[in-house]
DNA sequence: CGTGTTTGACCAGCGC
DNA sequence: GCGCTGGTCAAACACG
């Protein structure tokens, strides 16, 4: 498959490219902060949804999913690469359409984990797991992989690899990936029965670009003792972003100050077909922020979504 | 002492 | 069947 996801990573990136240049950003990145162009990552993933979040979303997948078509193509085969083999398996069954209901929850779903893992867990008898274990009886592998859990990919300029995002994570492994010299870190949320997970790891041919891919739901609200800078990063939005004001410009703007760019993508599992519709319709954008991607964005960071809510 | 990181080992899936 | 690769585990370690 090295030759495929090379394919696939140069796409990607020629897709990033693209991206900046839609949201003409400047190849260099002039800061307002007198700070050499640089705040904390968390600033321009967190704070691009936290100012307004109908309006980074849309810039982020309208913009990156919407006007290049092929985009979405890019990002969701990027995510999905690893999983290719499932797709014979889900194709057609649309298992991992999500919506803000809790119904797709990981309590529900706990077999997120891989089957390898599970059996592993089964031997050494992993403590705290055993609702998993059990679950795992009676369903095939088949099965398992089916309940595989939506992703979203970030992709993020930045100097930091670790953006904050208001939730804790643990993490649990480190990976040199192929054809690349930055290894893939692998996150967990620490809090107790959810497995959300997160990968992150950095473009081997744009290293300013950090790849955040999250995978499933946290099922638990916003840890309350938060560390690091998410609070810096609402304290850097307060700053010189009114919530609710935030254009499309402005995210432009914001990405253009803060040193740091997004592009988001969503990965269903092989459910795209709604992309092609709302590139074409403008009126679909409407549902489609209402629908399933922006629910799960909301469901993901629910710190940035809520704290716009009234 | 609790929490998080590091890192070598292990395992399963896939391609050849 | 074998080797490669991605993903995960868990002991050891670091840190506040």
């Amino acid at each position: 498959m090295s030759n495929e996801s090379k394919d696939l990573y140069s796409y990607q990136y020629l897709s990033s490219l693209s991206l900046y240049e839609l949201m003409n950003l400047p190849t260099s990145t002039p800061s307002s902060y007198g700070n050499n162009g640089f705040v904390p990552s968390s600033y321009s993933l967190a704070d691009c949804f936290q100012s307004s979040p109908g309006a980074a979303y849309d810039s982020l997948l309208h913009k990156t999913l919407g006007v290049s078509p092929s985009s979405s193509e890019v990002f969701n085969s990027l995510v999905d690469q690893e999983s290719k083999h499932d797709t014979n398996d889900v194709i057609g069954e649309t298992p991992t359409r999500v919506s803000a209901s809790s119904s797709s929850s990981e309590a529900d779903h706990p077999g997120e984990d891989s089957g390898k893992s599970q059996r592993k867990r089964e031997l050494v008898g992993y403590g705290g797991e055993e609702n998993r274990i059990s679950k795992k009886v009676g369903k095939t592998k088949k099965e398992e992989k089916k309940q595989r859990e939506p992703r979203v990919s970030f992709m993020t300029k930045s100097e930091v690899d670790h953006l904050e995002d208001g939730y804790r994570w643990r993490k649990y492994g480190q990976k040199a990936v192929k054809n690349s010299i930055y290894p893939r870190s692998y996150y967990r949320c620490t809090t107790q029965r959810c497995n959300v997970k997160k990968r992150v790891e950095r473009s081997f041919q744009d290293p300013t670009v950090v790849i955040t891919t999250y995978e499933g739901q946290h099922n638990h609200p916003l840890p309350t003792n938060l560390r690091g800078s998410s609070a810096a990063a609402a304290m850097y939005s307060a700053d010189f972003m009114t919530p609710g004001s935030f254009t499309h410009d402005m995210f432009r703007s914001s990405a253009y100050t803060s040193g740091g760019s997004a592009a988001a993508a969503l990965d269903y599992g092989y459910e795209q077909s709604g992309y092609g519709s709302v590139n074409a319709n403008p009126n679909a954008h409407q549902e489609y922020r209402q629908g399933g991607e922006y629910e799960l964005l909301k469901e993901i960071f629910p710190s940035i979504f809520f704290k716009q809510e009234p």
